[in-house]
DNA sequence: TAAATGTTTAACATTTTTGTCTAACAATTT
DNA sequence: AAATTGTTAGACAAAAATGTTAAACATTTA
């Protein structure tokens, strides 16, 4: 069989995760991700059969990218705080290039219900738990609840770069002045988490 | 003048701000918004002219409803650690009625760019910076940017409400179990803040 | 109560967005 | 090079979403 793959099919949705997830604007049309391809409009179709199947494959893409990451924290068998810190970092690169990606996963979620089930999440996020549980019975975190130390650290990462446009404009920064920040908050965040 | 008002044209933006808002519907139509609000699509437009007047509307409120919240942190005059505790509880309770205020006015932000420009907003989160540089050199806060203790506050507040149909999932909570736990943050994102 | 004013609805029109089809074009294979 | 297959573009069609109009209805007030 002849595939010439000439890199359109990846392109058009390598443009769409850039404009969902990269620049946020969660009510693009097929024709604003073709033009931002470079692309005829028909080839979306030609490629995704329609729209909706194009946004489906990327809410997947999505969702396996964010389990693979959240996987990520787990898996290395390090000292704990060493798993986090790199977590972290990981972490905050993605989100500073992808800020809008749970975002668009939640409002995806909220307007047609969630389609996908990736079933063994509940365990490995499980597993999360009794690691930071483990630490906190060794007196190496504060004891709290460890759903708690988890949703501390998503938070911290990722509302700031959610809510950039309006930290931007209330804090006058510029981009450059922003992602400083942003990368100031590596280590913060690591410190709080880790504060006694 | 004869003005009746039965009360549609704040029937229909209230439950644009529901849907909006409180459902995280983004793509909501106006079909939706005047089947959720009972009523007839046509009064969307008797009312609003346009949809695009209605989301400006939504928009416009949504922004000064936050502002006025923000205002609230620093106009009293009363210890630090106190008005932050008054805050946390009363922003916990508008976030857990509307968890999508935020992300609907950024999503917004990110598609038409930024109309709204309430100028002494700069001014207020200077006074509300200045207020948290005073605590840190008082010695009561740890030293750290003062930008990042306000990021962390709102971040650990309003990130999980915006994520609730994920950590939903993750760690299987219904309703009652998921709200308590956003109950409980209240209490210790005060503990994590003023952590030293 | 009749006129005036305001509200709601249904039918229609327009615009926007999405989807399909055909033909042109390009590359590969035989 | 001819045939086959895959890719792209333009014209067209269909569907979805939004907007307009006119008429029915309800309320007020003169």
């Amino acid at each position: 069989m002849a595939t010439r793959d000439t890199g359109t099919e990846q392109l058009i949705k390598d443009t769409a995760k850039r404009v969902f997830f990269a620049e946020g604007r969660l009510h693009a049309t097929t024709q604003d991700i073709a033009d931002a391809a470079g692309v005829n409009r028909t080839l979306v179709n030609y490629y995704f059969r329609s729209k909706d199947s194009l946004i489906k494959q990327v809410y997947e893409d999505g969702m396996n990218d964010l389990s693979a990451r959240l996987m990520q924290v787990m898996e290395t068998d390090r000292p704990f705080k060493e798993k986090i810190e790199d977590f972290i970092d990981v972490f905050m690169a993605d989100s500073m290039e992808y800020p809008y990606q749970e975002t668009f996963l939640i409002t995806e979620m909220n307007t047609r219900g969630n389609i996908y089930h990736k079933d063994n999440m509940s365990e490995k996020v499980e597993m999360f738990s009794r690691q930071i549980q483990a630490e906190m019975d060794a007196g190496r975190l504060e004891k709290m609840n460890p759903i708690h130390f988890s949703i501390n650290m998503f938070s911290m990462l990722i509302y700031p770069l959610i809510m950039k446009p309006m930290y931007k404009q209330f804090y006058n920064l510029d981009e450059d002045q922003f992602n400083k920040l942003m990368l100031e908050r590596k280590e913060m965040t690591c410190n709080m988490l880790f504060k006694m």
